[in-house]
DNA sequence: AGCTCTTCCTGAAAGC
DNA sequence: TGCTTTCAGGAAGAGC
């Protein structure tokens, strides 16, 4: 699954190729993922790629006129495209020519011989074109960069909330790019349940994940990603950091750090790995006098 | 405010 | 063996 890792490593490898390049024509398969593709089919086509950045896990393609002639003869003005890849999206760069992999939707030829493909198994990836003057309400709708919020900031914000913090995690308007592999991860290494109430962390707990989160993230970066089912980078090679996942998807498997066996429970309605006994769970609201139950269960709804 | 349920879609895995 | 059912999951919207 795309997270922020992913896409930023599939972000770096197309700034390789497509700085620079002129879009001669686009094609479409199905359009259902793809936000007005007549106006993408449309004025694509001419235009002449200016740089590729990352918005949480969105693509964004800079757009600007093509050649001076083309911008006189139909005025256009700067565009972003802007592509979420959903669970199964790839984009990759790849020979004009080369054989058509199944559930390849988008096809972006290039004027050099090559051309950007789109492909996506279940077509839960997003396609829209954005004027210039809408990035920032765009961008507005998403919270902040992971690896850029400040540790007062990030405190700050977590320790107003009585969200779970896994499902503050997993909220793309608070920070933009954490998905479930990331929230799994980062968590574990916090030590820190899923399940917990963001605003009963203690700042000791707040710094500690706003440290974790940045150095999963950086280490999935090195690694370029992690590859579970579907994922590849630019160039279609498959990443390398779902090797070093400590946690998500390894419910039943003996911890790393305690030999305590990893268990998958539901929270914020996304499967969560934890370790029961690094993680603690969160203490009931009631706390029964007698502990002569074994364990607490708080993920039962 | 925050939670749960539903929808989109396909392929893998489980069930019979 | 082979057909059918179930399920996962990012994001958005509805309803509580």
């Amino acid at each position: 699954m795309p997270e922020l890792p992913e896409v930023e490593t599939v972000v770096r490898g197309l700034r390789l190729s497509l700085p620079g390049r002129n879009i001669v024509e686009v094609r479409f398969g199905k359009t259902d993922f793809v936000e007005d593709p007549a106006a993408i089919a449309e004025r694509l086509p001419g235009m002449r790629i200016a740089d590729v950045t990352r918005l949480g896990k969105f693509i964004c393609i800079g757009l600007v006129a093509g050649t001076p002639g083309a911008a006189l003869a139909s005025p256009r003005w700067p565009l972003y495209f802007i592509i979420h890849l959903g669970m199964t999206g790839q984009l990759t760069v790849i020979r004009s020519g080369e054989s058509v992999a199944p559930h390849t939707h988008g096809f972006f030829v290039l004027d050099n011989g090559r051309e950007l493909r789109y492909t996506d198994i279940r077509r839960f990836g997003r396609m829209l074109l954005v004027p210039k003057s809408g990035l920032e309400d765009f961008t507005g709708h998403l919270g902040k960069e992971p690896l850029e919020i400040s540790a007062e900031e990030f405190c700050g914000y977590f320790a107003s909330r009585r969200a779970r913090v896994k499902a503050l995690l997993l909220d793309q308007s608070v920070l933009r790019g954490i998905g479930n592999i990331y929230a799994d991860e980062s968590l574990f290494r916090a030590r820190l349940h899923p399940a917990r109430i963001a605003e009963n962390l203690t700042k000791k707990q707040l710094l500690t994940l706003h440290r974790t989160i940045r150095q999963v993230l950086e280490e999935a970066i090195l690694s370029r990603g992690s590859s579970i089912s579907d994922y590849v980078d630019s160039e279609g090679n498959r990443g390398k950091f779902q090797l070093r996942h400590r946690v998500y998807q390894r419910d039943g498997k003996p911890c790393f750090r305690c030999k305590t066996i990893i268990r998958r429970v539901i929270v914020a309605g996304r499967s969560s790995h934890f370790c029961p006994r690094c993680q603690p769970a969160p203490r009931t609201r009631k706390r029964s006098q007698k502990s002569l139950k074994p364990q607490m269960n708080t993920d039962k709804h």
